[in-house]
DNA sequence: TCTAGGACCTCTAGCGACTAGAGGTTCAAG
DNA sequence: CTTGAACCTCTAGTCGCTAGAGGTCCTAGA
């Protein structure tokens, strides 16, 4: 048996995830139920910890929820291939470069559309135009 | 009178927005009720089609709903300065740098898991230790 | 040892922005 | 006139939480 370190609230506090957050991940099976003190409250240890540091950073990564529940399926075998963990990190990079290239077209777009605005009132407003015709759109969204 | 030209879903492959989405709109006030036939059915004119082609392509450009409805109030008078739509679109512009500045990030961060990243077990997985501690991180989420 | 009050418990409901389905009605082409 | 695609309303579900109600437990200080 591991020491039972932590309470729901330091837990918390230690991982940067609220304390509704952890008991709803449990609920999904995102996180194992940890054990209970006599008056029914969550007592977690070290790995547990350690868990849901890592669903706190993967998320702020992007990684979406099924992406974390087959990366922590697989870490738990500790002796299968890297490749398959590998692969979602990939595909995670696809995604995020996909992202960057849109966004970078947005960003030419709204800016041309300051820069080729003169202050006048809404009847001539060249961003109105642009938002309305998406024909005037050099990239598709 | 206008003509009622258009049927909901004529509406929706003129637009690219969805049937049921855009009675979801009208119930949220986003677009405003339209007459109906005889036998209870929505028919839009040509003025509606313009002003959905614009929501969706605010929404494709990442406005939010509400800076949406600011738009749309503003766009109603047609005299009213410019200025308004402007802060809205700098605003706008803002984020969508931050945003790219963030994934750009992200992108190193996977990227260089991948690199440090040599073909083993799952239990001397890079990737995975990275994902388990922030500190690694030179930046943050 | 008692007590106060902060932290914990479960449960339900709500958020945004839709999407899906049931069950029924209308429109329009042939 | 018939047929079936498209329309109608309404409810409920999605994701990833968040907020609140109403109640119990733990622990530090007196």
């Amino acid at each position: 048996m591991r020491p039972l370190d932590y309470s729901i609230g330091e837990l918390a506090a230690l991982s940067g995830v609220k304390v509704p957050t952890i008991r709803y991940y449990e609920s999904i099976g995102l996180i194992p139920a940890p054990p209970r003190t006599g008056g029914n409250q969550r007592r977690y240890d070290a790995a547990a910890r350690d868990r849901l540091r890592f669903i706190a950073h993967a998320r702020a990564m992007g990684f979406p929820m099924a992406e974390l529940k087959a990366m922590l399926r697989i870490a738990n075998h500790r002796d299968a291939p890297c490749d398959d963990i590998d692969a979602l990190v990939r595909t995670r990079l696809a995604e995020v470069e996909t992202r960057i290239a849109r966004l970078t077209a947005l960003r030419e777009e709204l800016s041309g559309m300051l820069v080729s605005h003169r202050h006048g009132t809404v009847a001539d407003c060249r961003v109105l135009e642009v938002l309305a015709d998406h024909q005037q759109c050099a990239h598709e969204h």
